[in-house]
Parts: structure tokens; sequence; C-alpha cells
DNA sequence: AAAGGGCGGTGAAACGTTTCGAAAAATGAC
DNA sequence: GTCATTTTTCGAAACGTTTCACCGCCCTTT
């Protein structure tokens, strides 16, 4: 900028007065400025800005992992609002740990970004230091915090699956295996509590032998499945809470020889672009991502325009049974039901 | 750091030389400086830091989309490995548009990214203006671009595309119709060269009719497999040159009411996690995803640590065709094949 | 003709670091 | 005890912006 000045005989006060349009400057010098950006080919140091400013209009966004569907689109539809809205995304992958998420944070918050998205993971303690330390804005993705009072953009997972697996019992399944991840994040306690509900509302026992926990990794859908399928009395059922692992569980399904939705019924979270199209169509609880995304963008776009003191606004958004042919009608029910 | 200094009774030289350890400091004030640190819980401005060092140690990535699971992938490792060593990643997703790469490219470029990893979109000629003007490395990933003499990591694609398409003139297709994205970005002008190979290596005429093209999206390759379908001499088998378009043609072939692989074979570019479990198994291109991005990562990691005068790189990694079950042999052809 | 008011332009301070040369202190040699 | 040498500490400039107070100038208005 200083080149620009001294190129177009103007003082740098001017140069950032017109590139800025914070006040009026003349038509010749004007000209004689632009002319000297042309020739220079200056752009301005947003570095050099942030720090002057106070503001890098950049957001720093933290998932789990980029590889599972579901963030992936919501990743995908953040990025496109914020990119709109003229900011830049910066993107951590937490592996679902703790540790390298604190480092990410403070990564993120180090180097001043503007507002902070996070799909958290663990305990809510130390995010909860570092989100009030931090006098940025923090949106929640899809996971709520105990004792984090912020804005959350969540589904009402409990009600999601409890229609899930009701709908397996309506099709006259009475032992529904579910593969859950560690409960230490709201969704997956939630869910949990939606398979419950089901079935103490059907009259069923919650029976301990047929809930499995994994690490939201594939091979963890497929071990769970291992075990669910060599019980004595098998499931005839089973619900994963989350996408990579009913990958997992296909697998197993496939490798102990039996197949679905024949011998067993498979039904999970999260929708799938392909999952009309391959056999078995898969049953899911379909998140709406779309919406996701944007509310949460919305929610921190809204706070990074300056409604700073608002208090914290909680969103639930409503999942949906997509219903395919993974799971089938069982004995006697079946008529009743397909009908 | 001023205030730190000033608790610890020190100059914030002082301060700075034993948060970075480019000097030594006495003991009785380092601990001074640290329990004011401590105190205070300082927090060092990367910001202010950047600017003076003119080093950001953020890096920009730009894919075209995210949502491509090839990309997704490849994504997850560059991150991962930036993330090792300790630099942050922007990403910007271009959706295939030129315009909004040109846009993104600039805004990394004016927050001073250090490195640039652009799986590029379109034409050349900008980005080759921009990259030259920029005294950032820049690594191509996935695409060579004419013209632009930079590091690049790319597949063999013409290679891995032959091999594809003359695994299926083995099983005995004849009229293999393919559907491929339009042809200003290298890869698919080198897919589109391997099939013309494999067409004419085994004599068989190369038909304008069987190549559709598409942009690249589910939608798109839904229509081309509609209009290939619908052609008086319908081909035997197709293929399509990227992974979301084959979401399309699977569905255009249930939507007209065929199954695949009794009444039509299909094959295509990229792998999916869960091809080997759902109905059809689909025989794909595997890329080596974890290779790409790790070869890819260290290239920039490497020009980053200095390595700047080095001619470029250009490295060629090899795809692997996965042999499933969504082509099937034809006519008398058949039993010599499987065999 | 003098005073008041916009308007266009500018100099310089500030943002929070790093770094360099110099000052100050400590150490060692005689 | 003095001088030379090494070690530790510090002041101040610099990175590239933005912003604020101020200064002329010209145009009105009285």
């Amino acid at each position: 900028m200083l080149h620009v000045a001294e190129a177009a005989r103007v003082s740098v006060a001017t140069v950032s007065a017109l590139i800025n349009g914070t006040a009026t400057v003349s038509p010749e010098l004007s000209q004689r400025i632009e002319q000297a950006i042309r020739d220079i080919g200056y752009k301005r140091n947003a570095i050099a800005r942030s720090l002057k400013m106070g503001t890098t209009r950049t957001i720093g966004l933290t998932v789990p992992h980029i590889t599972n569907p579901f963030f992936t689109d919501v990743v995908s539809v953040i990025q496109q609002a914020f990119d709109r809205a003229g900011y830049a995304v910066m993107l951590c992958c937490t592996d679902e740990d703790l540790n390298t998420q604190d480092d990410q944070i403070r990564l993120l918050l180090d180097r001043m970004v503007d507002g902070l998205i996070v799909a958290r993971v663990g305990d809510g303690a130390i995010l909860k230091g570092i989100v009030e330390s931090a006098n940025v804005p923090v949106v929640l993705l899809d996971r709520v915090c105990e004792g984090v009072d912020t804005d959350t953009v969540v589904l009402d997972n409990q009600r999601a699956v409890f229609d899930a697996i009701t709908y397996l019992i309506d099709l006259g399944h009475r032992r529904i295996g579910y593969i859950t991840g560690t409960f230490d994040i709201s969704p997956m306690h939630d869910r949990m509590a939606g398979y419950r509900e089901a079935l103490q509302a059907a009259g069923l026992p919650v029976e301990n032998e047929l809930v499995r926990f994994g690490n939201f990794h594939e091979v963890d859908g497929y071990n769970a499945t291992m075990q669910l399928l060599s019980l004595h009395d098998r499931p005839s059922a089973i619900f994963s809470a989350n996408n990579p692992m009913v990958i997992g569980t296909m697998k197993a399904i496939r490798d102990i020889g039996l197949s679905c939705p024949q011998d067993i019924s498979v039904a999970c979270f999260d929708d799938f672009p392909w999952s009309d199209v391959f056999q078995p169509q898969l049953t899911t609880v379909s998140q709406p991502v779309q919406a996701i995304g944007e509310q949460t963008a919305n929610l921190l776009l809204d706070r990074l325009a300056g409604n700073r003191d608002a208090p914290p606004r909680k969103l639930t958004l409503k999942g949906r049974l997509m219903i395919r042919n993974s799971c089938r009608p069982l004995g006697a029910v079946a008529q009743s039901v397909s009908a």
C-alpha cells in the first residue's frame, strides 16, 4: 500500500479510504490510485488488516470425522454459507479424540477466528473452559454440551430412534440388537433413550446383551455385529446408531453367511445418497443436513453480525424415517403390517 | 505480551525470547514470566506473529466438491498430515466453477496462506496467472494444468480406464457406453483416452452415440444413462468416469426397469467404502487415496520446509481395478473368461 | 470581506508480535 | 583490581494496515 501511495503521489490514508470506501476521494486521485494499484498488482494484506481490525473473517469448524457422510454434507453446506458471506472456513477433524479437539480449538483461537462451530467430542468441561475464556461466539453442532450455554443445533435424536425402533416392533421384531457409540456425546445418549423408550412402550424388556458399544468406526460395527449374531438367541433386527458402523454390520452379516433382510433386518441412523439404489436398500433415519448446516451457519452469522447479547438459542430439528427394504415383517404380524 | 512483560517486570523482548526459545533467559526471569503468563492467561496472537514473520502456518486447499467421496478421503488425509505438522487448513469448495475457484484462491492468498493445494477446475490460464504472481508454493492435486509448471500428484487415468474397459471387452462386451465429465480437466481427458485406446486395441469402433457428457453430478449421470439406454442398439455395459454420476446411472437403470448386472453391466471410476457390501457390488477403479493425500501433503511440506528451488516434481500413481459383480460375461466368451 | 461549514486530503499512532544492535551484567584471565 | 569476553537483557524499529485528529481549500452566508 505504501508503494501504491508513492506511485500515486498520495498518502496511504487516502489509498485506504478509497479501497474501503470509508471516505470520499476525488476523481483525479481515485484514478491515479487505481492505476497504481493495477500497475503494481497490489493486493491488500488481510493479515495486517486483521491485526488492526481485530477480525479475521475466518471461522473455525471442528468435526469428528469428515469421512462420515453426515458431517461431509453438513460441512459442505456450512462452507457454502460462509463462502457466500465472505468468510473463510478453517476445517479441523478431531477424530473423536479429546486432546486433538482441545489442541485444534486452541489453534483456531490463536489464529483469532471470529467464530467457532464445533461438533464436540468427549467431556464438556474442557470445552467449557476454552469457550468461556475465548470471547468469540461458539455454535454447537449436532451435540449439546452440559454446562456450555451457547447456540446449539441438534436433532431430536430420541424421537427419531423411537420411531425407528417402533417401526421394527410393529414389523414383529422382538429382539432388536442396538449398536451405539460411547455415551459421552449427547446424540448417542439420546438415541439410546429412544431405543429404551420404544421397547418399554411396547412392553418389551431392555436386554443388556442386545446393546453393544463401538467407537463410531466401521470396524466397531463389524465387531459388535459379530457379537450380536453369535448370541445364543440372536436378534432378528439390528439398529446401528451411526452411519460408518452400519457398513461394518453389513460386512459382518455377509461374512457370517447370513443375508439382509431375509435372515436379519437392519436399520441405522443417517441416510446415504445411494441408499435407495443398492440392495438391500437400507431403512434409515435421515437427518435434514441442509437445514442443519444452514441453521448452524445462520446462528453464527447472526452473532458475527453483532447480535452478541441475545440469549443462547437452541434449535432442535426432526429426523425422518426412510422406510426401504432392509427390514422384513416377522411372523404373523407381517400380513397386517404390510397390508 | 505487554501485560505479561509488565507483570513480570521484564521487557517484551525477553518474554518473546522465552516463549520462542530464541535466546537463553535466566531461571529467575523465566519463572517470573511463566507465572505472569499463567496469571494473565496469556495466549500469543498468531495474527500479529504472522504479520511480522510473514508466515501464517496455514495452507489453502480447494477441491471441486467435498461430497465426492474421493475428495472427502483425500481432504481427510491431507488435513491429518498438516495437522501433525502444526499447520491449519483452510478448505474451499469450488463447486466445479471457475469464478468461484478464482475468488477462493484470491481469498486464500489475501490471507497469506503459506502454500496452496488445488484440485483445479476449468481453464488453466487464470490459475496460471494467479499462481505465478503469488510467491507461495502450489501443489496441483488430481488434475494437471497445462502451462502451470509446479508440483503435481495425479493418477495414471488413461491406463486405469484402459484396464477397466479392456476388462469389459474381455467379458464379451462390444458396445460400451461411456459417461464423462467435461474435458477441461485433465482426468476426464485422459480417462476418455483410455476408453478410446482400449476399444482401438480390441479393433472396436469408437462410436459417438455411446459417449455422453455430464457435469459430474448424480443428475448428469442419470440423464446420460437414460439417453444411452434409449438408444436403438443400446450398450451392454456402461462405464461412468466419476463416482457421483454412477449413482445416477444406477437410478436410471432401476427407473427404466432394468437390472444390473443381468441386463446391463456397470463399472465406474473411484471406489466407495461400501462397494463390496451392497448389491450389485460395483466394479470400480480404485484410487490410492491415502497415498495421494500423503504425497500431496509431503510435496507441499517439503517446499514449506525451505526446498523452494527444486524443479517441479510430478508424481503419477497407479489405480487398481476392483473386480466385483456388477459386470457379467456376455455370450459365448463368458465361459472362457470366467474359467 | 470575514466568518462558518463542508469536503478532500494527510501525518502519525496503533494493533501485537519479532529481531537486531546495543547496553548491562556476569564471568574469567591476568 | 582491571580489562576482555561472554552472557543476559532491553529499547526500538518494523511488519501493513486502519483510523482519528487536524489542516487547507473552496463555497456559502452574513
